[in-house]
DNA sequence: TGTACATCAGTGAACGCGCGTTCACTGATGTAC
DNA sequence: TGTACATCAGTGAACGCGCGTTCACTGATGTAC
């Protein structure tokens, strides 16, 4: 099936008030983005982008579905930068990608996981499975570790809540996905420590606080995949 | 100094008015406070809000203002419900107490943590010191901790890297506080990792996926705790 | 190759809205002699 | 106790602004015969 070319001009505009969209929120804050201004820049006028979107809300949603893709992409790429085998450094890579890509797109990141657009709420049904579809690439390089006997979480680790268990199995038996409990807490707790870390970086107070934030979000996740009982290769 | 009535009746109007700023933020996303919407619901005209704020950027400093010292105090308080020399509780309930804190305020806990208002920019030599004020507790306590020999922690949280020492003695200076670099590093440590859980939890990214939230952070800052060398008091 | 028509991108005016802030003002409350 | 004055809280009109969205429209671009 073959574009036209009136249908790639039409992708093309798309993209670029998105890009534009994106500018603007950077410059002036999530929660600033506006359809008047977007034209503006572009030497248009506001009517105009209602060629493209049907409304302010679904240009947001566009830029939130995009974001969360754009960063699953970061994370499956850094993935294979590393030897299959050696799970340590495809971890560390992995987890080292997120922060890289959420400092490089911090407004994206935070329409991702923030909730900064007034009137705006991401229906759910699209906003879970992109959130799970970034931590999958963690838990499947845990889930290849364990089954190639490369892993060895501390026992503090395994020792999953039994009510959150419960919510494991209930996710892990609705999507199919060939895991365990232990793998997805351990993933999830890779999520929740990254996260504080970035989300702190972003809004700068981190910064202040430890000076070199490259230094300690290392430190923080290296001591995190150890307690996971993954080696460097020697 | 005695305060005169009208200066009470002045101070009790402003607080009013931050009362209902708070309620409308939680309604609406603290992106949207507006002077005439507050006014409205406190039957007043607009105009009328500037007896007690010289503009909206005032009225929201102050209630930035304010959501620190709120934080600061829950803290303070929990650490006083535990014996002095029970350290690993003390830490524990002081944990607890910062994320109860962020549940029952999580408008406050998105001022201060966030950069939600679109033209607003609180000023660092406010904001810095008071996101302070909330780990001094924290770090209290891992200071009486070691000086009390009850805190033994794994090596790895020891090792500060070296760019982060820097700048750690550097404040340690400035301030002079009596603590060490490594005593900081844990406690940022612990920030770190609290603010992840709980800001996932405010945007409703973690409830989806474990379910059981309180299950989930109590078992992570318990093994966070325990990795810093405090033990339960037998 | 030329003509007739359909599709498309974009305009300009208008809608109704809410916003922060200013200004001169009105009553009511408190204070001093 | 009564009067004169100052302070205070709040009003109402107005300023200029930007916003999302609608509508009927104008040219330009592409397509079919």
């Amino acid at each position: 099936m073959m574009k036209s070319l009136v249908e790639e001009r039409h992708e093309n505009a798309r993209e670029e008030i998105k890009q534009v969209a994106r500018k603007q929120m950077a410059e002036k804050g999530t929660a600033s983005v506006g359809l008047r201004a977007i034209a503006r820049e572009l030497g248009l006028t506001a009517p105009a982008i209602y060629r493209y979107f049907p409304s302010l809300d679904d240009l947001i949603l566009a830029l939130i579905v995009d974001g969360f893709n754009d960063l699953a992409d970061a994370l499956e790429i850094a993935d294979t930068t590393q030897p299959r085998d050696d799970y340590y450094n495809r971890l560390m890579t992995v987890l080292l990608a997120y922060r890289t890509w959420a400092l490089a797109h911090p407004t994206d990141f935070q329409l991702i996981y923030g909730n900064p657009i007034p009137g705006f709420h991401a229906p759910p049904e699209i906003t879970v499975p992109a959130v799970q579809r970034g931590f999958v690439v963690v838990i499947t390089i845990l889930v290849e570790a364990l089954q190639a006997g490369k892993a060895h979480p501390s026992p503090e680790y395994l020792n999953v809540p039994p009510t959150v268990e419960r919510t494991f199995l209930d996710i892990i038996e609705k999507d199919g996905y060939p895991i365990t409990p232990q793998m997805l807490y351990l993933g999830i707790t890779c999520w929740t420590r990254i996260h504080g870390m970035i989300m702190l970086e972003l809004f700068h107070h981190l910064g202040p606080t430890v000076g070199d934030t490259d230094a300690f979000y290392c430190a923080e996740i290296e001591r995190t995949v150890k307690a996971m009982g993954l080696q460097p290769k020697t």
